[in-house]
DNA sequence: GATGAATGAGGTTTCATTCAT
DNA sequence: AATGAATGAAACCTCATTCAT
């Protein structure tokens, strides 16, 4: 009981540093805000936190891990190439429409300033790149694919496609809108990337 | 002479800026850094610019019209749509080359913080993305382009696999070699872009 | 028993706070360490002792004591000037040999301290003083000792010599070795107390 | 002019910092206390002084030096072995008089919780040990002093006593009078340390 | 008696910005 | 123009103490 108690408690903080981090942005945002949002005093935050910097390691920790665990579902389920793609690409317009400050926090602040964070961040990163480019290979092994085309660099197309698209959600600066739902943005996504934009 | 020096000054502070920034981030970096760098006293940065913020404004401010005016440049070319996308490219990663820190500061500090600058730095984006989105209407209407795809989100799908490479190459988890030239990666991301992935 | 338990308890955290102040200095020791050391949860530590600053008290008020009694005993007993002397300075030093941390924790913390804490422990220390100086007095009275000397001021010659020797040693500037075991320091500085330095 | 300026004001908060940590103990002071003492605001300490410790640390460094050269003038001067005991406790005792906060914090902060300060403090506590020690060894060799006694012990009886008197004034257990003028004391302190207590 | 979650006063330190010189 | 001393808001973090369980 008192157990499960601080489990929920962790999470309450976290979940206000989440929301908080989304609104004012890391730096801006104060260790009092985030205990303000969660409703306790500031000084139970270190009870739970080291410091300000571990809240945005935990979420960082706690949450890219489910990431990674729908990619390696995707990519070790039998469906095709396209398939895991548009997967992918739905999981995480799907993972913003759910919860757009987690997303927020984890694109803006973690993703992108990724240099000033613990190294080993970055090779949770990698091992994202690391599957993606795996679907990759295994595509132009079963012929799905072209094998012109570099997979690391291509991993970095994808990503680099999804995650401005979320920016642009987060931004304000993309709207869902009637011709534009979450599912169409993910085939046409994965459709560019497979088919490219030529005509013919 | 004496107005010449103020504006050699004004770019000294601004140079050292960007070195600073890219090196330690924006936040992390102090005035007296960047006066430091520029090997003048801190106060004298006040004289010329408002306060530190302004600081990052005008990097933005004067370097992102540069890049404006380039796609501008080739958008207004008479050369094939491919080729535009191609130069853009090679644009951006060569840029990259020449001055990796300022594109660093732009990417990483600029990009991602956009959302608590100043409206106007949204406004520029946008105009960014209104070229690119222009070049991909022009070649739709002159049959080069596929009509099926939305033309705003093919602007993201563009820009965010070159943002993502240039991250990449910022935090070092890219890095150009042999097989991975400058040409080779625009060649490929215009080649995906235009013409996918997929195999036949 | 429970009661037996709650006495032990209280010494067991006494024990712990000794070592701990001895080790990391008073200010710097905080009651969670000391809880740690002696086994317990910190809140516990609040039901035997009032605060913080109650458990230095206790220290001293519950050593002091026997301290003092030891000065009694050799005053009152029978033997001559000399030797009451000398066995103060090996009570003294045979207290450090027996348990260092509680000697540097009263010698350093509250002897240091002692203008900030209660009124009460100067009354204490100067018990100490006192007794020295009523020794003194009565071999004056004796003839054992010269009767210019002020016997208050003696005493404050005879603390100090032995207090900084311990404090040498709490320091590791003073080091027992074969040449200078406590017993011959007890008797070096009787017998430069008494007989002085100068040669004849 | 400037630079004069800042030796004063450098001056200014060191002699506050003196003020204040003699009145309410090192630990106890607030860095805005000393600030306020010295009249200027808190955030210039800082333009001084790297943090707080660096206010014990150079208060240490700046006054003691001094004390080493006049006990090497002491040492040094071609007069008899007892008028240098005699000399230094005078010198003592009257730096005292003359800055009383000053001796505080040298005798109640620094000396006696060396153990938790720099490394190079001890040193140069051993430093003044050791020139004591020379004294006693040539007031040896030239037949002043007896041999039998270990010159680095009766350093620590000759100091210990004066850190003791000096700190029964400092804690007003010991008061000037009449009866005992420093001059006075300083006699007495050399006359035990050379001829001793017994009568004969 | 025992625990440790919870509180929040209190203090240090940083650093953007101002301004006298 | 140039300097850097001076200011003080702001934020982090620690930890003694309380108290519900």
């Amino acid at each position: 009981m008192t157990h499960a108690n601080a489990i929920d408690k962790r999470k309450l903080i976290l979940d206000a540093a989440i929301k908080i981090f989304a609104k004012k942005g890391y730096h801006r945002s104060r260790v009092s805000d985030v205990a303000e949002e969660a409703g306790i005093a500031y000084g139970l935050v270190y009870h739970y936190f080291k410091n300000k910097e571990e809240l945005l390691n935990s979420i960082f920790r706690e949450r890219w891990e489910s990431f990674l665990d729908a990619i390696r579902l995707y990519k070790d389920s039998s469906i095709g190439t396209r398939d895991k793609f548009t997967n992918i690409c739905f999981f995480l317009l799907n993972s913003y429409n759910q919860r757009p400050e987690l997303m927020e926090v984890l694109v803006i602040e973690i993703v992108r300033s990724s240099k000033f964070l613990e190294e080993s961040h970055i090779e949770k990163f990698k091992e994202a790149f690391h599957l993606i480019e795996a679907i990759i290979r295994e595509g132009q092994a079963k012929g799905d694919l072209k094998k012109e085309v570099d997979p690391a660099l291509a991993v970095y197309i994808f990503f680099g496609a999804m995650e401005l698209i979320l920016t642009g959600y987060v931004l304000s600066m993309l709207k869902s809108r009637d011709s534009l739902t979450y599912q169409k943005v993910a085939e046409t996504v994965v459709d560019v990337f497979l088919n490219g934009l030529s005509a013919t």
